[in-house]
DNA sequence: TAAGTGTATTGAAACGTTTAGATTGAATTT
DNA sequence: AAATTCAATCTAAACGTTTCAATACACTTA
């Protein structure tokens, strides 16, 4: 593959003219800068970009370390972080760790090796997480993304799940529901784990007993929808359904299909998120919004911050608001 | 940050001792081994991947170039690139073109200037793709996956857009469908052109009229909407709508919901893809699959092998069949 | 004991850039 | 005409690895 070396050649000039024409970094004359980029285009030449970046110490890009994309939220939010950091010229590389703690250590020792300017990570849920270590690895400012401890040592964002959920239940308790089952994903994520705790928190302090009606670990749609089955035949079903994530609502409106239970005459439904498909389906599913392209605005916007900043700047967390949008899947429980 | 050379001091060792150590290139005595492994702890040394690409002249990843990860199917098919090409040792850039041939072009230089050992490629659908200005700008091995002309001049990986079109519309016809209206995204992509190409025979081997009927460039989902709101309010309207993609099914749900226009009763509908949604509405949405994660996986083995030849191997064209599932949203037309 | 064999370790040259500082030569000043 | 200035260009030294070839050293073997 053709280097500098083979431009100046061709051009007849030094190495340091093809870089000075290349990277308008210091004037040359229009002649020269002419034969140079007809060597460029004669030999072939494309730039190589890992020289450059041993070079200069680092390489032009965000790493962005998340657990999936297929949960609406975080595409919606990588999809952001990746348009955002573009227009800021940095390229995105996104590496999809796939729930797997260990994959995610891998793609980090990886992604530091690259020596990219900074990270934004969405933690994998598959055991506790530790920012220390991720930083140890990373070794470049990094921002936690709505899977962060309260006391992230790093910049993070967040949205209040505890109370977004404790709201959501309350709503649900508000309209005269006692049996009140929650579905939800990984215990060691720190959102699944807020917002069981919000969902726990509402009913106790409306003296309801919570015993079997919460499922974990449901972290695909398929594992909701058994979750689903089990609790509605059991001897005394929920009557309501709370979501922690959108792939178990999704598995809560595919069981209750399959179930024939009426929503929401028969039984009531609130999301988390809630996709596409809760806008879809009739009647439209009562959710709790996340403001992912916010989060992922801000995530860019933060590390950025960091990265230019010129004295040391103490972590900063962001609680973004959650929006509660009430649609058809509740109705009142008369009983 | 620290370098072998670092290392190499603090445990009183050449460099070359350093490299083999962490490589595991060449034997090394137990005790150097161990002096070795303990001044890394020491100094905090972690390894500088660009340099090793520079020295290399390759990066031991593939660059994944796709015009967006909110479709479904390229959601499905990135995840499992991912995960393939992880299993023989690749990490994966993911660079997300936004259906933009100007940031796709900036990707594909960004990308080839890091050296992956090869590139898979969604085209964006924003303009005529051009293959070779694609072989031209990455300089590797590259599959083009599920938009790729019948003659490309590169590995590719495709469905059989138009037959599935054809045969979806017959099924609509065979239910005495006689107004089908059709909805489309870009017309520049090879999949949405071919779709729209096996609706047309179909009605025009039907002899069916498709004036008026199909409409173009509904990229998102609100605009599937509207599309299907002027559609259905003219003076003829569609008895069937067929989408070419999955926001198009979804806009076209939300918009017979929006309208009171019962599926199928009212309206049949069939959709590609068809994502979480289709299988959460009631009725479930007919719809042909695309053997997503089928694609994903074999583009990853296509590339390798390619890397892999030791002598020239001619363009392979892979044609994955779809499935056409028949599920509730269709019901036969008496009139 | 001298020569030969083999293994563990090292020195140094790349890989393809960027860039500080040196060099050149023409234009301007004295 | 010599000295000064200035812009355009070039030389060469990094950046942090990998790896080939060289070295050193301890054993065998004749």
């Amino acid at each position: 593959m053709a280097t500098m070396r083979d431009v100046a050649k061709a051009a007849g000039v030094s190495i340091a003219t093809v870089s000075a024409v290349i990277n308008k970094t210091t004037k040359v004359s229009a002649e020269l800068t002419q034969r140079v980029n007809d060597a460029i285009k004669e030999v072939g030449y494309r730039p190589n970009g890992v020289a450059r970046s041993l070079k200069m110490g680092a390489t032009p890009t965000i790493a962005c370390i998340l657990p999936g994309i297929t949960n609406p939220v975080f595409a919606e939010m990588a999809q952001t972080i990746e348009s955002e950091a573009n227009k800021k010229g940095y390229a995105v590389f996104v590496c999809n760790a796939l729930e797997d703690n260990a994959l995610q250590d891998k793609y980090l020792q990886f992604a530091s090796s690259m020596r990219p300017v900074g990270g934004i990570i969405i933690p994998a849920a598959g055991s506790e997480i530790d920012v220390e270590a991720i930083q140890r690895e990373i070794g470049v400012p990094f921002v936690v993304l709505d899977r962060a401890a309260p006391d992230t040592k790093a910049d993070s964002i967040v949205v209040d799940n505890y109370d977004a959920a404790f709201n959501a239940v309350n709503y649900l308790i508000s309209l005269g529901h006692k049996r009140i089952g929650a579905i939800a994903s990984f215990p060691y994520s720190f959102t699944s784990r807020d917002r069981i705790r919000g969902y726990r928190s509402a009913m106790e302090q409306s003296g309801l007993d919570t015993t079997g009606l919460v499922r974990e670990n449901c972290s695909t749609v398929e594992r909701a929808q058994s979750a689903v089955f089990e609790l509605m035949s059991s001897q005394n079903p929920p009557t309501a359904l709370f979501a922690t994530f959108d792939h178990a609502g999704l598995g809560i409106v595919k069981a209750l299909n399959r179930l024939d239970l009426r929503m929401p005459d028969e039984v009531s439904v609130i999301t988390f998120d809630g996709g596409a498909w809760a806008e879809a389906i009739n009647p439209n599913v009562t959710s709790v919004r996340q403001p992912a392209t916010q989060m992922g605005s801000e995530a860019v916007r933060l590390l950025l911050e960091r990265i230019d900043a010129t004295e040391p700047m103490s972590h900063r967390r962001l609680m973004l608001p959650t929006e509660f949008i009430v649609r058809g899947s509740c109705a009142p429980l008369f009983s």
